[in-house]
DNA sequence: TCAAGTATGCACCTTTTGGTAAGTACCTAT
DNA sequence: ATAGGTACTTACCAAAAGGTGCATACTTGA
């Protein structure tokens, strides 16, 4: 046990290391959102629907961890705080979008698709 | 029971849609190699170093069925199988790019930001 | 005949991920 | 005093994803 410091953990190509970062079953919805502006932890919620506290405030967590999102305490008497996106995370979101209109142009045949799934995922 | 069929599967927005079909542990490195060219079912085992044969076999099945990938059986004597883009995939691929990049161009902060994850993930 | 290679299939089990529901601490309005 | 809102935290569970390893059917080479 002397070399099993950062053994190569290096990714094969980019999308392989940026799927790391944008995995999460919320995470693109809490992107999506975020891109719109900053956004109070409440709000989010309540956009994100469907969301539980614990898998929000879970994704947040690992999104400002990775530097994607920026958590803001305005330490106010009733309880502040909101999420907004990095310019890093912009870079990111930024570089989501041919992705997104390949989403959306095939939207029909991607839900066709997953329906025919066995487990439906 | 008249109208639980298709209730609205619909995607947020098409990075969502998207998702759904390159999540997998194994897809983005099959779709890396494949996008090189047809390749054997053995070759791109041994390419994508690490996948057992269960989940290459799984996930190579989930991008036929999602209509990304085509799947050739050459009907030869000795068993002779292979695996290419279908131009849907290809087109796909091609909007990948832009994430590969960025991807690529923050390797290192996106392997630090993990190895600062608590479970490293 | 035995081993090895090709392309899968299948059963079983562990790990990871996500969901439910409850609690906390502090504030405001009624 | 009680209810409701803010932003979380925690424990416990279920489901999904992934891994291991053996089995198959057919082939060629030694």
């Amino acid at each position: 046990m002397a070399k099993e410091k950062s053994e190569t953990p290096r990714f094969i190509c980019g999308l392989h290391a940026t799927l790391h970062v944008i995995n999460g079953k919320w995470k693109p919805l809490i992107l999506f959102f975020l891109n719109k502006g900053p956004t109070r932890y409440g709000e989010l919620k309540r956009s994100v629907r469907g969301v539980s506290d614990k898998m929000l405030i879970q994704q947040l967590k690992e999104l400002e961890s990775d530097g994607i999102v920026r958590r803001t305490d305005y330490g106010e008497i009733p309880l502040r705080v909101d999420y907004s996106l990095t310019p890093f995370g912009m870079s990111l979101v930024h570089a989501m979008e041919p992705l997104c209109g390949w989403g959306a142009a095939h939207e029909e045949d991607i839900a066709a698709a997953m329906d025919r799934r066995p487990t439906s995922r």
